[in-house]
Order: structure tokens, then C-alpha cells, then sequence
RNA sequence: GGCCACGUGGCGGAGUGGUUACGCAACGGUCUGCAAAACCGUGUACCCCGGUUCAAUUCCGGGCGUGGCCUCCA
């Protein structure tokens, strides 16, 4: 079995070859930290993820790199900086913005189940190479000095635009950028070019005496060089780099390294949009991954429901997200935990430590595997986990180790995401409390400790605790009640199989409501009554 | 205007030149005092018009529609 994969510069899905089989090699077009990622940049995290998990799979854990940067210089971190620390020096201020935003980008993708990737590499700590690649441009022709800038000259490479299949003079019919006026050539880009005073600054290359800051596109031909090499097997990232970012790499690292190809595979994950339209926030339908896993629509989503939504969509297709995608997946994906739970406590195994360590080392399944070498399909992944004759343990077993490895299962989500929620009979305005009981299972399964902080807070406000038991049940109640929640329910249903006995219905049903108040809903089976929280 | 995707059942969404995707929802059945849960089952989908073919949702051409890029953008 081969893994193939669609490449976006030959428009084919061909047969993925590493150059050195010990040292797979891609990288990844990361964020710009300046404000909360949003749930498109969520999109090529977890699509390249899974690649990375497929790779480390096919080739070995410990030979596969895989980098992706994080930019910090920016227009757009200058003017965020100036303007949350107005009393702070420019660049202080922007430290304290990136290196915050940097905190939450990896708290979210953690939560999404994203592994981290090889190398992380900062734009700021990558000048000097970025420099280098500069000098070797200006020396063979590629790039000029005007006013101050250093600028790519487009017009030097003769193949440019293949990636995005841009005939070279049609680039300019439909520029509608205004062109500045020391470009000897409309379509040349920036490389180099002054800052403004206050602004982040680096002595200059190619003589220049003014101090300057680096363009957008040179990082990724600086950092993709630093780790990975003059060609490399993968570049990946969203189709809308393609053009100028992609395509503009490409010119930097060939000329500059005369070779034919920067990377073998060219991969761009389609674009994601929301409630039909383009996100932005002017549209009013902007959608922080934050905000999705707080409380997004009115519940607080957990990662691996994001996940395991965005994996129905192949990745090159575009994606429509909205609250019935959303809530689809977390409820697909909680009947598929409950079922889990049920097939382990079919076998006597309850406990947490039992289910993780029944999953430890455990390959995935070769169907599972089998979609993925064919361009990561997981569309047909996520049918393949579904796949199952019965609830036998071995099954079930599979399933969650196809989940663990599709990053969609964490230890956190198995103890928490299908927890139950119940709460004691004296406590009021139940509803309210399992909306809050919710936020509280999802805090955990998510890995985030400040949002359960700030429910527990909640309950603590309103006189009530919340108690975590065996068996990944949640249980609220009165700080002062010191009641056994399993024995009162017990109780009830005692009491309630009494009255079906003496076949006083009113009675029966009347428990049967009293507990479902509480979150408990019962199950009649031929061997007696069972119950479990609703959901 | 140029370049590029996409258009599948109620919804989401794979795939294929002739055969069940899958999931969610819905409906029917078994079970049940009634439910719930569980299990079993049901639906005759492929934008329109041509062409190629014994056969097209699947290939080719045209049309219509939606979206992306051409400007910072995942």
C-alpha cells in the first residue's frame, strides 16, 4: 500500500516518495500571532496533523520533521501592539501581544488534538538567515536594491507562476495593486524594506544603511531552509497562500539555491467559510477556535467534536461551518464514547486507567490506514471507524485506537467527554445546572483548566459543588449535602419498581420524572432497571 | 476581466463507466404497562443540455449556479 498524495503544482495525485526515508521532511505555513485564532486557521492545523500522525506511522516517529513557523513580524502585530500596551515601547509591546497570542494558539490546536509539531521556528530569530538568502539573491540577479528595499525582480525567473498556473503578463491585468514607484517591474515583491521609526528593526542586507524588517514571504524560505534543507518532500498550508505567499517562496528558494523544486508536494487544504458566507468580522460571523471551546451558539464545544467534524470534509474540499455541523459531531461522537464506555464495562472494565491502558500501543486499524494513503481521505476514515460488525470488545477496542490515532480520542476526552452529568433532587432550576455541568465535562475533556476554574466558580457562587466520581460521573449538589447521590438513585428506583409491581403507573412514572430531573434516565431491561445520565 | 475549484438523497458528505458509501435526522419493527435505550429494517440521490459508450451521477463539450484567488488572509 502507497501513500498518494494530491500535489497542487502538477495538479495529480501521485506516489509520495521521500527524498531520505529516515528524514520526511515538511512544513507548514503557520500563524500570525496577534489576536485568537479563528476556526479557518484550525482547518490546515488539524488536516496536517493527521498527515503527521500518518507520516510517523509510515516512516517512524523519530524520522519525520515537521515545522511550522510562527510569525511575528507583522503590520498587523505592530498596530495590535500599539494599541492594547499604548504605554509600552513598540517592541516591548509587541512581545507581550505575540508571546500571549502564542499561549492561546497553542492551548486551542492542543485542545483540537494537534501533536506539536517538530520545530516551531520564529520569524524574529530566523533574520540572519533570512539575510543570507537576501545577499545570495541580490548577487545572481534575482533581487534589487531600490530606495532602501530590497525587491524580488520577477521578470529573472522564467517560470514564474506555475504553482498557481498564472500566465506571467496576465499577472498584471488584474493587479489592482498600486505600484510603487521604484519597482523596476510591476509584479516584483518585497523582500526587504525599511521600518518606520519605533518599529522592529534589523541592520539591513545588500548595503543599505537604514535599519529594516524582513517581507512576509522570505521567513518561509528562511526557516524551511534552516530545517528542513535547500528541497524538501511537503509544503502544505490554506489555498489561499497559493498566491502570492506560495508561489513567491518558490521564487526566493530556487533562485537562490538553483534548484528545480523547493518542495516535492505542494498541499493546500480548501477554504473554510461560515454560515455560508466569507469570515470576517464585519460579516458578524467570525468565529474564534476560543470561542468554540468556551461557549460558542450557547454550549462550549469540545475539541475533538471540531475534529471530528472537520475530518467528514476531505480536506481540499470547502467546508460550510455551522452550528448543525458542530452539534452533529458531538453528538455522533458522544454516542460513539457511550458506546465505548459500555462495550469496556461489558468486559468488567471501568475504571479510567483500565480503558487507557486497553488502548495503549494499539495500531490502527489497516482500513482506517488504507483511506488515508489514498491523499488522506478521511471523509472515508471516519465511515471506516464506523465500520463494525458488533460491539465486541475487540471492535470496540479498534475503534477508539482508530480515533486515538486520528488525534480525535485524548486521555482527557475518554474520562471526560462522555462523562455524566447528574445533579441532586434539591437542587433548583436544573436546567440551568446541567448547562452548566456541561461547560464543566467539556473544560475537562478539553484539557482547560481555567474554564473549569471559572465554572467551579460558578457553582461555588450559587452555594453548590460539584463531584467528580468513579466511573466519569459528574454530581452536583449543595455545598452542605453530604448525601450519596448512586444511593438516593438507587432508592428512587427501588421505590419505582415497587409501585410497577402493584402496577401503579402514575407512581412509577411520576420517579421516572423525578430522576430525570436530576439528569437520570432509566433503562428497563429484562434483567432489572439501569439507569444513566441523560444526555 | 483573468485563473481555479465545486454543484450527490431532508441535512452533512465519500465514491464509482454497469453493484449498499457513511453519519445525522425521519419513518417502520422487535422489546416495553407506556417510554427511554438497544437491536433490526426502510428511503429508489447524483444541476441542465448535448456528445462518446452496449451502458454516465462518474469521461468530453456547452450552459446555469455557488465559491476561492488575482490585495493582508488558513
Amino acid at each position: 500500500m502507497e501513500l498518494k498524495l494530491y500535489d497542487t503544482l502538477t495538479r495529480e495525485k501521485r506516489v509520495f516518495k521521500p527524498l531520505d526515508p529516515a528524514n520526511v521532511r515538511m512544513y507548514v505555513c503557520g500563524p500570525t500571532v496577534y489576536d485568537f485564532a479563528h476556526i479557518g486557521n484550525a482547518r490546515p492545523v488539524i488536516v496536517f496533523d493527521v498527515l503527521f500522525r500518518l507520516l510517523r506511522h509510515l516512516y517512524g516517529v523519530d524520522h519525520v520533521t515537521y515545522v511550522r513557523n510562527i510569525t511575528d513580524v507583522d503590520d498587523k502585530i505592530n498596530a495590535r501592539a500599539a494599541e492594547e500596551y499604548p504605554g509600552l515601547p513598540l517592541n516591548a509591546a509587541i512581545r507581550k501581544v505575540t508571546e500571549k497570542t502564542d499561549k492561546q494558539f497553542h492551548e486551542d490546536v492542543a485542545a483540537l488534538g494537534c501533536l506539536p509539531p517538530t520545530v516551531e521556528p520564529r520569524a524574529t530569530e530566523h533574520i540572519a538567515e533570512m539575510k543570507t538568502l537576501i545577499e545570495r539573491l541580490v548577487a545572481s540577479g534575482n533581487a534589487y536594491v531600490a530606495e532602501d528595499n530590497v525587491l524580488f525582480s520577477v521578470p529573472s525567473m522564467h517560470d514564474y507562476g506555475r504553482l498557481s498556473k498564472k500566465p506571467l503578463d496576465e499577472l498584471i491585468a488584474g493587479a489592482r495593486v498600486e505600484v510603487a514607484p521604484y519597482k523596476r517591474d510591476a509584479r516584483d515583491f518585497v523582500l526587504w524594506k525599511p521600518s518606520k521609526p519605533g518599529e522592529p528593526a534589523w541592520p539591513s542586507p545588500a548595503g543599505i544603511s537604514a535599519p529594516g524588517r524582513p517581507g512576509w514571504h522570505i521567513e518561509c524560505s528562511a526557516m524551511s531552509w534552516k530545517y528542513l534543507g535547500e528541497t524538501f518532500d511537503i509544503h502544505g498550508g490554506g489555498i489561499d497562500l497559493v498566491f502570492p505567499h506560495h508561489e513567491d517562496e518558490i521564487a526566493q528558494s530556487r533562485c537562490a539555491f538553483h534548484t528545480p523544486v523547493m518542495a516535492n508536494f505542494w498541499m493546500h487544504n480548501g477554504f473554510l467559510q461560515v454560515e455560508g458566507e466569507k469570515m470576517s468580522k464585519s460579516a458578524g460571523n467570525f468565529v474564534t477556535i476560543r470561542e468554540l471551546l468556551r461557549g460558542w451558539k450557547g454550549h462550549a464545544w469540545p475539541g475533538s467534536a471540531i475534529r471530528w467534524a472537520m475530518l467528514q470534509t476531505h480536506y481540499r474540499q470547502p467546508i460550510d461551518w455551522n452550528i448543525e455541523m458542530i452539534s452533529r459531531s458531538a453528538n455522533e461522537l458522544l454516542g460513539l464514547l457511550n458506546r465505548l464506555r459500555a462495550g469496556f464495562r461489558a468486559q468488567g472494565l471501568v475504571d479510567f486507567d483500565q480503558l487507557r491502558n486497553a488502548l495503549r500501543d494499539r495500531k490502527p486499524s489497516k482500513e482506517v490506514l488504507s483511506t488515508l494513503m489514498d491523499d488522506l481521505n478521511s471523509p472515508e476514515a471516519t465511515a471506516a471507524v464506523r465500520a463494525h460488525k458488533s460491539w465486541n470488545i475487540e471492535e470496540t477496542i479498534r475503534c477508539a485506537a482508530d480515533l486515538t490515532f486520528l488525534g480525535v480520542l485524548k486521555d482527557s476526552d475518554i474520562r471526560y467527554f462522555a462523562a455524566f452529568h447528574a445533579i441532586s433532587s434539591d437542587v433548583e432550576n436544573s436546567d440551568k445546572m446541567m448547562g452548566l455541568a456541561t461547560d464543566y465535562q467539556v473544560a475537562r475533556a478539553n484539557n482547560d483548566p481555567l474554564f473549569a476554574a471559572s465554572v467551579l466558580s460558578q457553582f461555588d457562587n450559587l452555594g453548590l459543588k460539584i463531584v467528580e466520581k468513579e466511573s466519569s460521573l459528574l454530581v452536583i449538589s449543595k455545598k452542605s449535602d453530604n448525601s450519596n447521590f448512586d444511593e438516593s438513585v438507587q432508592r428512587l428506583i427501588e421505590e419505582r419498581a415497587k409501585a410497577r409491581v402493584a402496577k401503579n403507573w402514575t407512581e412509577s412514572d411520576r420517579i421516572r420524572d423525578e430522576l430525570a430531573k436530576m439528569g437520570v434516565v432509566l433503562k428497563d431491561t429484562k434483567d432489572g432497571t439501569t439507569w444513566e445520565i441523560a444526555r
